[in-house]
DNA sequence: CATCTGACACTAT
DNA sequence: TATAGTGCCAGAT
């Protein structure tokens, strides 16, 4: 990693993340965003999701179970949902039922002041 | 280095 | 419920 800081690590985390998402559940960019370490960067997971391949992309929808996704996309979106499973309100999914909820997350990933006398303390 | 842009979120109207 | 303005964050120009 950087001595800057953490760098292409955003990316892998918010990847991780989003495959946390099991099977017939659902998540917000926000919240996905926030359980990656990231409060408030949910346009930063729209970003990822269209970088990378493999990701459960259908999973992921705006605040509110709202598909963000534009035209037919979005109505892919809404089909692959619903072969797992998933069921709508209207136009927004049934986040009651289908919302996944992430374990609890560090409230940002600050540089931890040095925490402990690190691993070379304890010496392996 | 300044701006613009986008699969966003939140609040006010 | 729909629209508009503002805040966010990183990548592209």
């Amino acid at each position: 990693m950087n001595a800057s800081g953490r760098k292409t690590g955003m990316h892998e985390n918010i990847r991780r993340t989003i495959r946390t998402v099991p099977h017939g559940k659902v998540a917000t960019y926000g919240s996905v965003a926030r359980a990656a370490g990231y409060p408030g960067a949910s346009r930063l997971v729209a970003r990822v999701l269209q970088s990378y391949e493999g990701l459960p992309w259908q999973r992921i929808l705006g605040a509110g179970g709202q598909i963000k996704l534009p035209g037919e996309a979005g109505m892919e979106q809404r089909f692959r949902l619903q072969m797992e499973g998933v069921t709508f309100r209207g136009r927004r999914v049934n986040m009651t039922l289908h919302e996944h909820l992430f374990a609890k997350r560090k409230p940002a990933p600050k540089k931890q002041a040095k925490k402990i006398g690190s691993k070379q303390a304890a010496n392996h």
